[in-house]
DNA sequence: GCGACAG
DNA sequence: ATCTTGTCGC
């Protein structure tokens, strides 16, 4: 595990974060198509917080897209640095998950966020951010729906509905097993929306989140429930 | 202006 | 995200 403070320059307030995810909103590539679906790597990401004690702990697992097996684990754990603010979530996750990332030695290939990637008020979430960042190609998977509105998915594995605002598509929910809630799916960086729904597919072969979320899910918690140990507990 | 709103 | 018991099912 590796522990970290927070960047310099990084915004500390809600006026800073805008301007900052104004600018790095230029730099965004769409129309790539991105890595083959089952090909090389994936790599999940996934944040756990204490508010209380200000700790939060960010994992990144590598697995093999083709079996799905671990290829390796980082994990970071730091100080909370910005509150949640609904359409700034990047700005609360990144500093931990980039020193996860930055701890790997296997090429993390493609990136699968916790959460929305152009599928955001502003075009630009959290998935877009870690692309940007890292120049690597990503996605974002929710579990939850955002501020869009969309038809419901037929009922079989693969079927899905368009995320419209302002009559574009800018992610799908997509049934990733039969009869069970959707996930949402959208870009974050270099990757066509077509692929990531494929990629997400793939990674959920049995259940309805992808594996990389949760291999890096459960990674997190241990991650943060070990640093909560190292300090005592009252 | 008010409410809703990824994690 | 996180707070939380039991419970139904493979």
């Amino acid at each position: 595990m590796t522990i970290i403070g927070i960047p310099a320059g990084w915004p500390a307030d809600e006026g800073a974060a805008r301007d900052v995810q104004r600018e790095l909103r230029e730099r965004l590539v769409l129309g790539e198509s991105g890595p083959p679906p089952g090909e090389g790597h994936v790599t999940g990401l996934d944040v756990a917080y204490d508010d209380e004690r200000d700790l939060v702990a960010a994992a990144a697992v590598v697995l093999d897209a083709r079996t799905l097996d671990v290829v390796e684990e980082a994990t970071a754990v730091g100080r909370v640095s910005f509150p949640y603010v609904p359409g700034l979530l990047a700005f609360r996750e990144i500093p931990t998950v980039l020193a996860a990332l930055g701890a790997l030695t296997a090429d993390p290939g493609l990136l699968v966020c916790d959460g929305y990637g152009l599928a955001h008020p502003r075009r630009f979430g959290l998935a877009s951010h870690l692309g940007v960042l890292t120049g690597r190609p990503s996605i974002g998977v929710a579990k939850n729906p955002f501020t869009f509105t969309y038809e419901q998915p037929g009922d079989a594995r693969g079927d899905f509905a368009p995320l419209l605002a302002d009559g574009e598509e800018v992610g799908r929910a997509l049934r990733t097993q039969a009869g069970v809630k959707p996930v949402y799916v959208s870009v974050g960086h270099r990757v066509s929306l077509d692929n990531a729904c494929a990629h997400t597919l793939l990674l959920s072969p049995r259940y309805r989140v992808p594996e990389t979320t949760r291999h890096a899910d459960s990674l997190c918690r241990r991650a943060l429930k070990e640093a909560q140990g190292s300090l005592g507990s009252v």
